[in-house]
DNA sequence: ATGCCGTGGAAACCACGA
């Protein structure tokens, strides 16, 4: 009944704020998606991941007019971050993660945004595993586990979002005999998403939804969606602060089931202020 | 089980994604 008056009368709406993480595997490619997601979803917050543009050609003008402020970090062909925000530009705190200067990939960006702390972030793929992509996955996933212990203590509202290339449990993946070796699946991966988590952050769709299986991402072959033969890959990890005021957390589902979509699907949490 | 699809950029194929 709460959740019927709530979703029912738009004025209770303004009391949450709602954040939302979408691979979007190319920003200018499926940018007719991002637009009609936005305008239907309407996030007040949003980070997204593989921008698969330069910095100079983010469609800046095209999220002004859908009502967002961005601030972003693009790089040639491949990855790329963005956090967007209806309040006003981000304030950015940081554009790379720490502790490897020689690391030129952009899959980091950390800003403020309406007193939340956000880091949005393009975990490597890391295969095929084993091997140098492997390893560099690992490395990359121990300064996140350095740098979020670091967010942790800071005792302030901060949510680590993003496309963390890390299928966390059986639950979710759609066969998981068939993912044992691969670089989403694999024990070290487990472990670090575990060592992580452990810190004390909380896994916002699992929270709400301990025993359900959902999905953010379906291959583009061999009719993936259509089989529902998906994995649970885009997570929202939020610290003490933000899980008390955890109300709502989903997936856009019907999103990947659009023309020319994104291979993922946003995910979104609700925060009550 | 598999890059069978899709994007981007360079070159009319290749790297990369998960």
């Amino acid at each position: 009944m709460l959740d019927f008056i709530l979703l029912t009368f738009p004025i209770y709406r303004t009391f949450f704020m709602k954040i939302a993480t979408y691979n979007v595997n190319g920003v200018n490619g499926h940018l007719p998606i991002l637009l009609r997601w936005l305008d239907q979803s309407a996030p007040d917050v949003v980070c997204l991941q593989e921008l698969k543009a330069p910095q100079e050609k983010f469609p800046e003008k095209a999220i002004q007019d859908a009502g967002y402020h961005a601030i972003w970090h693009g790089q040639k062909s491949w990855n790329g971050v963005a956090i967007l925000a209806r309040s006003g530009t981000p304030r950015e705190i940081s554009r790379a993660l720490p502790g490897d200067p020689e690391d030129l990939h952009s899959r980091y960006i950390e800003a403020m945004v309406n007193g939340v702390h956000i880091a949005c972030l393009y975990l490597p793929n890391g295969n095929p595993a084993p091997g140098p992509k492997f390893d560099y996955k690992l490395r990359w996933f121990d300064r996140l586990i350095t740098h979020a212990a670091t967010l942790y203590s800071s005792k302030e509202p901060v949510i680590l979002t993003g496309d963390y290339n890390v299928i966390p449990a059986d639950l979710d993946v759609y066969k998981p005999e068939n993912w044992t070796d691969d670089a989403l699946f694999r024990p070290e991966v487990r472990a670090a998403f575990k060592k992580l988590t452990d810190q004390g952050w909380t896994d916002a769709i699992r929270q709400l939804h301990p025993d359900e299986k959902i999905y953010t991402f379906w291959d583009y072959f061999r009719n993936a969606y259509g089989r529902n033969a998906g994995l649970r890959i885009d997570h929202f990890l939020l610290n003490t602060p933000l899980k008390k005021r955890l109300v709502a957390a989903g997936v856009d589902r019907d999103v990947r089931g659009w023309e020319k979509s994104s291979d993922h699907a946003p995910v979104w949490i609700e925060l009550a202020d």
